[in-house]
DNA sequence: AACTTTATTAAGAATTTATTTAACGTTTTA
DNA sequence: TAAAACGTTAAATAAATTCTTAATAAAGTT
């Protein structure tokens, strides 16, 4: 059956089982499923037209324009210039490891900073707690079992940083090489 | 003005800076606002009974009940066994590093297993595109670009399972050390 | 400078997702 | 064994997203 098959069109299919699994994965990038599977049709393409991924996806010129925005926020599409055309045209990173790099990087340090800055200023909360004369003594105990557990809390988002440095600077490749000798 | 807040009044204040941002954060998880909450609530208690939860987000049972499977699911939440009570109790998991590894290796693993099984479906169908007689010089060529293209992005999916053993086995953290001797 | 072409923004429609109320089943206790 | 307490499932409602059509803005061409 599959043997019978136009060369042409079983290309499409072998392209369509990846475009599926890749649009079905990206729901971890917090993408909608209308730019998963713009990003996963991308990626076999050279470069599209806004008009191209209307044509393909079937859908309107506006949703290609906020998904493909959408998908450049996360670095997972660049803009790329094409003389003569008055078209903007677009590209999908190829590279997994970039986009990778690019996308958890980005939420990572979004999570450290948001969370360090908030538990900084808690700490200095329950620091003013402790010193207070009116604080009781249950409320002081308390005050100190929270500062602790956020002290605590801080190794991990420091971690996360020094995770995010080292996949920036590469690092992490020395120790977990893309292309390990077997 | 802040200075003369009443002690527990200023801890609750404190408490709910922290509880904020973690939930902002937690969409990076995939979770909905609610469970959000309930973890970053959930993180500043022992451990909580469903109907705990409810009078604590002021949410209906089902929502805390659905919302707590959901954490359970992605290991944020365990079970807890409390003798002499009829209700089930859960606790939040405070480690971060294990609430990392268990969210990240789970959907990472997701995500490099479905695409290398699509990839090597996909690429056997281009090995028959290129051996098939039928197919013009131009579609052979078209191909083995795309068997190429695939075969370079399974190095990421590879390093992506590679990631996941060193975080699992612990051994990333010789190299990325969570306490970091400055 | 007026006219095209293209992309974006705004407003409205439709779909999806999240949440609640109500009903059900199960376990425990009296 | 009947009643009560819990948790979950199902159906209905509410809320939030996403998508589309229409209008606007921006850039390029004649």
């Amino acid at each position: 059956m599959s043997d019978t098959e136009k060369p042409s069109i079983k290309i499409e299919e072998a392209k369509d089982k990846v475009i599926g699994a890749i649009a079905e994965t990206m729901d971890l990038y917090g993408v909608t499923p209308a730019a998963g599977n713009l990003y996963a049709t991308m990626y076999f393409k050279d470069q599209m037209t806004l008009d191209e991924m209307r044509t393909e996806l079937g859908m309107s010129k506006p949703s290609m324009s906020t998904s493909v925005r959408r998908l450049q926020e996360i670095e997972m599409v660049k803009k790329t210039f094409t003389r003569g055309s008055r078209k903007h045209t677009y590209a999908a990173e190829k590279n997994f490891f970039r986009s990778f790099m690019a996308f958890y990087c980005q939420m990572w340090e979004r999570e450290a900073k948001m969370n360090l800055e908030a538990i900084e200023e808690a700490q200095e909360d329950f620091i003013d707690v402790i010193k207070d004369s009116s604080s009781t003594p249950d409320i002081v105990a308390n005050a100190k079992k929270y500062y602790d557990q956020l002290e605590e809390s801080k190794t991990y988002y420091h971690w996360l940083n020094d995770l995010v440095d080292s996949i920036r600077s590469g690092k992490i490749f020395e120790f977990l090489p893309k292309d390990p000798h077997d």
